[in-house]
DNA sequence: TTAAGATCCGACCGGTCGTGCTAATATCTC
DNA sequence: GAGATATTAGCACGACCGGTCGGATCTTAA
């Protein structure tokens, strides 16, 4: 690895650390540079401009993601087993990646959805490729017997990824103690193994 | 109404459709000047700082709010009913009250989970008078029979959050169609209203 | 060893930011 | 209508923003 790649390295490792303190547009240049002992056009000379330090940042934070949550999962019995081995790690994500503050990807959720661009679509994919991993995860939990038959994997999906977002607002930002326990009870009557009185909460009425 | 308070509700106004399309960190002073014909130092005999007109616009998002999401429900029969109808109204939010652009608040929670001071202070009061709201609809629901006894209400709020979350997610920024379907189903077995066979997804797993 | 090329710095550009001040103007009260 | 007050414009400051450029310094391969 040349000394190129390895100052590209370096920034990268910081760049995530800052997106998940101050999100993508707190991505800034100097700070950055101070950072990594550097100066903004020492930046320069790896990425051409902010919207390419993002795309590359973005991209550094995936193969983070991928190989902290996602690729673990391989060692793990296939099925339900491997989805709560996955939402699990996503719990912990970013934190057990070493990485402080909160997930970048859903700080750049507020920060993209209205503008466009590169990053945009690149996060986009991002999302869009990780709830295909989900739906695959429930489908082999429905073939191995663990999820009703019928089950849709997107509908399945978009509520898991409900629980996250639930978590990282009750957790991260409210600093609800109880967060976690609240998300599990969730996590548990998605897949059906809550107590049976508790699978549901309404019990007659009907609109 | 004085002069002051008229175009102090003007700046407000256009200080919470701002706040839509981009955030409390997107209220600069000059373009928003700009938007009502204004100097920078004009909205400065208003609000003394940045910090304090991020603070009066939340304060005027959670009173339209109030009005628009919230106060209708006295018009509506008790108990589930009257969650249904906050729920609606809370997902069309902010479009049903003429705003563009997403929910501020949502945008706030990412700009503010690691910052401090007066603006994060008043989110977090907001989201718990609101997540109070809900405990009490919910608590309502139970009482007219609406809602199996015993359901807790923290639980439940959590994970009404969590679908409201999820639909900003997939309907805003991952532009969606099937958003919107997904969340009724979600609403739907969170008040037990799915079909039976859809109320859990696992049959027989258990770990 | 040496020269080409990668790498990085320092200074600088045009803009925008939040924040102050003074002066003039509009509004309200008596 | 006069005086007191509230409101707004105009202007300037320092800090920071993303971005550019010439040249110094270091790697690397011949």
């Amino acid at each position: 690895m040349g000394k190129g790649a390895r100052t590209r390295a370096t920034i990268l490792t910081a760049a995530v650390e800052t997106a998940c303190l101050g999100g993508f547009d707190g991505l800034n240049l100097k700070p950055l540079a101070d950072r990594v002992g550097m100066t903004k056009s020492g930046l320069y000379a790896h990425f051409g401009s902010k919207e390419a330090l993002q795309v590359a940042t973005l991209e550094h934070a995936a193969e983070l993601f991928q190989t902290r949550v996602v690729a673990p999962a391989k060692l793990e019995a296939a099925g339900l087993p491997r989805l709560d081995g996955v939402f699990g790690r996503w719990l912990d994500w970013p934190g057990n990646a070493g990485l402080p503050g909160n997930c970048p990807f859903f700080a750049g959720v507020v920060e993209f959805d209205d503008a466009q661009g590169p990053v945009r679509e690149r996060l986009v994919r991002l999302f869009r490729d990780f709830r295909q991993v989900v739906e695959q995860l429930v489908a082999s939990g429905v073939r191995h017997g663990h999820l009703r038959p019928g089950t849709d994997p997107g509908q399945f999906a978009h509520e898991l990824l409900a629980l996250r977002y639930a978590h990282h607002w009750a957790h991260g930002f409210m600093r609800d103690p109880q967060a976690l326990v609240r998300t599990r009870n969730a996590f548990a009557r998605l897949t059906g193994r809550a107590p049976p009185e508790l699978a549901a909460a309404a019990t007659r009425y009907r609109p």
